[in-house]
DNA sequence: TGTACATCAGTGAACGCGCGTTCACTGATGTAC
DNA sequence: TGTACATCAGTGAACGCGCGTTCACTGATGTAC
């Protein structure tokens, strides 16, 4: 049953696309290479045609999932929607930093560094969208964005009662906000330029 | 080979310190029953005897950990020691929130209720110690720089770059001080009490 | 306080299951002529 | 363009291993008298 090349690339975008929603939705761990498989509508065998290891596969889809990861629109756009109850609760479709970044602190080193690159880039999209009057200002402010984001997300998902995840969400938002504005005031009162 | 009541509560008690920091370490489920005991110095049979099952172990491990973790000092006394290096480098003896946050959202309802006490407990700890005019300002302040220190902690676990993750650290640290000192100033401006 | 026996915390072998991975096989694709 | 054959993507059974859990057993503890 052999297929043409151009199905065999398919395939493999579509393993690591499942294997994406997967891992995010379960964690790598409770994940098999089986389910992955199931889910890109093949059977487990091939798996190893397309990939040397579930490792590689984990390090491969982060790569995969982390690169499609964009945030478009200003900064208050996109604090709301990642704090979002929207995004708490999708866990398949939602940030793969958000939903796999605390696990793949203990994954092999191609993980990692699929993380961190990822990591690198968020900063450096967040920096000129945050307000502070110098380049190592709003880099700073973009690394305390993307901190408070990431952990606002895990909290109010960690959360069983839904008041309390509501909440972090929501003051984790304003708050943010806040101090972006003041940030921002700061610098036109200075006469900050740009 | 019974032993006495006393010290069956003392093995309890090293079994769920020693899980504590293996699966801090190592999350949950890279962690063995058998790992467990082996570091409380028992041997598996005997865990059935103390926790119905693994899932009990995890709910009973969280709900202890996080009774131990408190924050003492002052607002910058606790970002300081929460953002420094050797928290970040320490997992097995580090924040169990930090470490083990994210895992527990896919685990058992008893281990996420046990997160879920920690969480308010920490909230309503922070709250007194942030700055803000009112209750709500403070409450608000406290969420935000919880979300951020857990946050900025992942991905500072996170990054593979030691530059990267020392610079995560500092500026999250500097970042949170910078806006607890403004916040402050607009209370003592605005003559708010206390 | 001392003795006899029931209790039960801990031991370590064993069980059953699910997982990552391998492998012989299939049959459509790609290629050489 | 058509034919013959080598290639190889995908299949599904099987392997080996490690894990959570069970269980018959041991021998010190706790208790009844």
């Amino acid at each position: 049953m052999r297929v043409t090349r151009e199905q065999m690339a398919e395939h493999r975008q579509k393993i690591l696309d499942s294997a994406g929603k997967l891992f995010r939705a379960k964690g790598f761990e409770a994940v098999t290479v089986a389910d992955v498989m199931q889910a890109a509508g093949l059977t487990h065998g091939g798996f190893y045609g397309h990939f040397k290891s579930k490792d590689e596969l984990i390090a491969e889809t982060l790569a995969y999932a982390l690169k499609a990861d964009k945030g478009a629109g200003d900064l208050a756009d996109i604090i709301e929607r990642y704090l979002s109850p929207k995004h708490r609760d999708d866990l398949a479709g939602g940030c793969s930093t958000g939903g796999l970044g605390a696990e793949t602190i203990r994954q092999a080193p191609a993980a990692r560094a699929a993380m961190t690159t990822g990591l690198r880039e968020t900063i450096e999209r967040l920096t000129p969208k945050v307000a502070g009057e110098t380049e190592a200002a709003r880099r700073r402010a973009a690394i305390g964005h993307w901190s408070a984001m990431v952990g606002a997300l895990v909290l109010a998902r960690l959360s069983d009662d839904l008041k309390l995840s509501d909440e972090i969400l929501s003051e984790a938002r304003h708050w943010l906000e806040q101090r972006d504005k003041s940030a921002g005031r700061a610098r036109s009162r200075s006469g900050g330029k740009k």
